[in-house]
DNA sequence: GATTAGCACTCGGGGTGCCGGAGTGCTAAA
DNA sequence: TTTAGCACTCCGGCACCCCGAGTGCTAATC
């Protein structure tokens, strides 16, 4: 009773998951036992339901109801018994003919952004987020541009498409050729670095110049450096907000389904949400209230890092009940991540 | 009996509105008769109602109900009715102070995304959606950068602070001076066009070409004609979706929700039922089923365009139940939109 | 000793019936 | 023309009951 379970248990915690998966009602014993075809009658089945019960892997809504599986219940369930299922044929295909078809043609955040829609209506069960971190990655370009009487803006791509601009205030007195000065010179560096690494590449080369004593340089210098200081917001996506109505533990309780929704609002809880997938290899599962964010404790998160090369560049996840289906769920968000990744790659 | 009401028949019909807008709840002659004083009896009211019900101002949703107004007793409410009150002190306060808050700092859609948010969450009673349209917008420059080995970044910033950038494929014979060179060119042409604009004068540009045969600068033109071709679709925003789920008569109804949230995540719908607003000068208000989505029968919109110099930017607008406090939402919508056209004025 | 059949028990949900209140329309009186 | 009065309607809430699904326990069986 340590909370390891012999075969039955095991098998008996699979079905009730399992079934409870599929109709979000309580599951009783003769249900159970009828799965297993009678191997077992209703009777023992019940013994061994209330001995899960007792190590929490179960409960009862109230007494005479079926039983509906916790979150540890669903953590055992996803730990030991899931049998890894291979994503069916076809929707590997559509993933794979997404792909193929974003990788030459659009920009990375459309990319993205596609792959979300994709995800999130393949597994219909729950939405779809994208965060992605840019500053991690190295840069193609940096570019300075006229973008007003006294500012200016810096355009960033990196090697995999990614752009990224941001506004600097208060310069009046560079000119157009200045600018394209400025642009060749900071090209040169940048070349190859991420952003944080150039920041430092900038804040070397500031000494040297300092010698020099290149005044146009200085401020080409002073501009970069400046403008990297604010580093880059995660952008968020969110796909398929509404197949939460889809979910009837949802709609019965409008303060849960508010909560969803003002959380998917807000950009930093979702980055919260979704952020052990960024430091981690493999796939994450945060079932029910394993999830970072204490007031959204019904939900579960799916979510696994893509990357380019070294580097992570974000992560991409579902959102949905602790009812979801994860033997589907997680070898579709697996090999998404994985499709994404390599699109990125080969570019 | 011709549509027009009476005084007496008018003052009843504000009130049921009013007090509809306040409750949700079917309206009884009783309360009527009070909120109007007593100077009619409930029964007269009852008289009036009747009549109110038969020119389709108002509806029984059964026997011994009390009476709903219509989407035409909205109507007739918005069009005669509607005491036009000013916004409330703090309000215009809080708007002004953001708007002069955003005005220097942010780029330019990150200001309309702010507008937004603090739209839904002033008017509580509805979500917020801005549309912006880019192309009419006089151009501060346009520059194209390296983005891959084949690929090419198209950056337009307009005079207004907006900045776009799309990617042009398979150009990978331009070194960067070339591109230095040709952007130079480009934006000597663009300096004050529009995009459209833009595209006719680099068609004329290029028969000029034809006969001096510089290759790069042809070579300049086709890449800005290839680009400007797509056009610039939309940008949608919307902020405050789960102040939907406050609206009783939208959590009784699931479907009715989830039809709202698919709109939401649908660019084109969301463009289709702000359009109006583009064109008119005056504020838009559609109720109910004169909306343009007949897919939406229960929402209203209320929305504005707004505009820097001549030409229409996007528009701003509230999405909700018909049951709206227009006198609140009218007002504050109007005012949102002028000073987002002022903020963009003064850039 | 493990399994199972049997049985008594519990609880929620759905259906029914009843009542009260809010509201109406109509009529007749003011 | 207005209003008081009255009969009528219908919804919503409440109590009630019953049924079914499910349980736990016990005693018999393998």
């Amino acid at each position: 009773m340590n909370g390891v379970l012999d075969d039955r248990g095991a098998q008996v915690l699979r079905h009730v998951v399992e079934d409870y998966i599929e109709t979000a009602e309580p599951v009783g014993s003769r249900t159970i036992s009828k799965k297993m075809g009678q191997q077992l009658s209703p009777a023992t089945i019940r013994n061994i339901m209330a001995d899960l019960e007792e190590m929490g892997y179960l409960v009862q809504p109230h007494t005479s109801a079926g039983r509906v599986p916790t979150s540890s219940g669903f953590r055992y369930y996803v730990d030991y018994l899931l049998a890894r299922r291979r994503l069916a044929r076809p929707e590997r295909d559509q993933l794979q003919r997404m792909a193929a078809g974003e990788a030459g043609s659009a920009s990375a955040d459309e990319v993205v952004r596609q792959f979300s829609r994709l995800l999130s209506s393949l597994s219909r069960q729950a939405c779809v987020v994208v965060v992605s971190r840019l500053s991690s990655q190295p840069l193609r370009s940096l570019n300075l541009l006229r973008a007003g009487v006294d500012r200016i803006l810096l355009v960033s791509v990196t090697q995999a498409g990614w752009v990224e601009h941001r506004l600097i205030e208060g310069e009046r007195d560079l000119s157009a050729d200045d600018l394209v000065k400025i642009n060749a010179y900071l090209n040169e560096l940048a070349a190859g670095l991420s952003l944080p690494q150039m920041r430092v590449k900038i804040l070397q080369e500031m000494k040297k110049e300092k010698a020099r004593y290149d005044r146009l340089m200085q401020r080409a210098l002073l501009l970069g450096a400046r403008a990297l200081d604010e580093g880059s917001p995660a952008e968020v996506y969110v796909e398929g907000r509404a197949n939460i109505l889809d979910k009837p533990e949802f709609v019965e309780d409008v303060q849960k389904l508010k909560r969803i929704l003002r959380a998917f609002e807000e950009k930093s809880i979702i980055v919260r949400l979704l952020d052990r997938a960024l430091e981690e290899e493999a796939i994450q599962v945060s079932i029910g209230t394993e999830n970072p964010v204490e007031s959204l404790p019904d939900i579960s998160v799916v979510a696994s890092g893509y990357r380019l090369g070294e580097a992570t560049m974000g992560s991409i996840g579902l959102i949905g009940p602790v009812r979801m289906d994860y033997s589907h769920v997680i070898p579709l968000v697996e090999y998404s991540a994985r499709l994404l990744s390599s699109v990125f790659e080969h570019r």
